[in-house]
DNA sequence: CGCCGGTATATAACGTCTCATATACTCCGG
DNA sequence: CCGGAGTATATGAGACGTTATATACCGGCG
């Protein structure tokens, strides 16, 4: 139920048709969201149905006629509420993750090159994310570098052989 | 397609109930994944389908029959495979982290309080993963400490009257 | 005895998400 | 003039996810 009260967030910001709320989504991953445009569409139908944006045809300088929505006072008034809700801690949903986590059975050898793949991504994602000072922005940046060094302290680890037991503790 | 797959990589440790397998995934964060019962049993019987685990009745010592799922051959060569595809970053998925993107535009003393309202939940959380010496619990630490780092720094340059530049930069 | 809490399985209803596919308009290069 | 790339909207199938609800078995408590 979050998509709907993502894009009426983006769209109090400034009117915009479901082809600029995709773009704006995939290209802040520090928003927290993201979605298909098969899922925004149908997702505009039903705030507009709802009542909760309005819509403006235009002409587009290329392509199709764009539909232009923006928030109506109901919609203000929903996003309001929704965003005075109480936060709580995502469910986590992560299949790399789950993977990686697996795949601590695995040979150390097979384990570096895998935490080697990942910190690829790491890296890749950090550099997109190197722009911008929102808050968001700035906690997406430190938990990447965080998460790289994680990946490179394991893989020290693993290839010195040895095991990232807490600190100080060493056993006859 | 993931939870099958996340099923199949519990199962492989050790036969479990649909039970046994919800208690595990709730219990670790930092395996990546969770779901809820009612989605558990259907993709244990789409398992049971396909000839992936195999199926034994148990009775059990409090409550009504125990079904125990192992690995079969082929559910361990699905496994394997799936292990063995690329890692990709996932979609942020968050609607906590979504509102708290949004009220940045709400004025200092409101963002203070929803930063601390997180801050909370962060610091519960981080006492929970405080055990554990996988790699993935590692992880998961060393990213619940860094947010806690993050919302304080917010919060204290939100009290101070200031934003948070990247160090050194100063306008007339 | 009846109820509660923990163990354990199950399904219906509904909403969300992914993936594939289709259409239409414009500009550009070959 | 044809095809490809970018803009823009749209739909359908099927899997996935959430919430609510139901059932059953056992032990302990009042």
């Amino acid at each position: 139920m979050s998509l709907p009260h993502v894009l009426l967030g983006l769209l109090s910001t400034a009117p915009a048709s479901g082809w600029d709320l995709k773009r704006r989504l995939s290209e802040d991953p520090a928003r927290g969201w993201d979605a298909d445009l098969s899922q925004i569409y149908p997702a505009l139908r039903r705030l507009l149905r709802g009542g909760f944006v309005s819509l403006k045809r235009r002409r587009s300088p290329q392509g199709p006629p764009r539909r232009e929505y923006r928030v109506t006072p109901s919609g203000r008034r929903e996003l309001k509420e929704w965003l005075a809700e109480p936060f709580a801690l995502p469910r986590p949903h992560d299949a790399t993750l789950a993977r990686l986590a697996l795949l601590e059975r695995n040979a150390p050898p097979d384990r570096v090159r895998r935490l080697q793949e990942y910190r690829g991504l790491l890296a890749d994602e950090l550099k997109r994310a190197s722009a911008g000072s929102t808050a968001a922005r700035r906690r997406r940046r430190l938990l990447l570098e965080t998460e790289l060094a994680w990946a490179d302290a394991e893989s020290a680890a693993l290839l010195a052989g040895r095991s990232l037991e807490p600190a100080g503790r060493t056993r006859p």
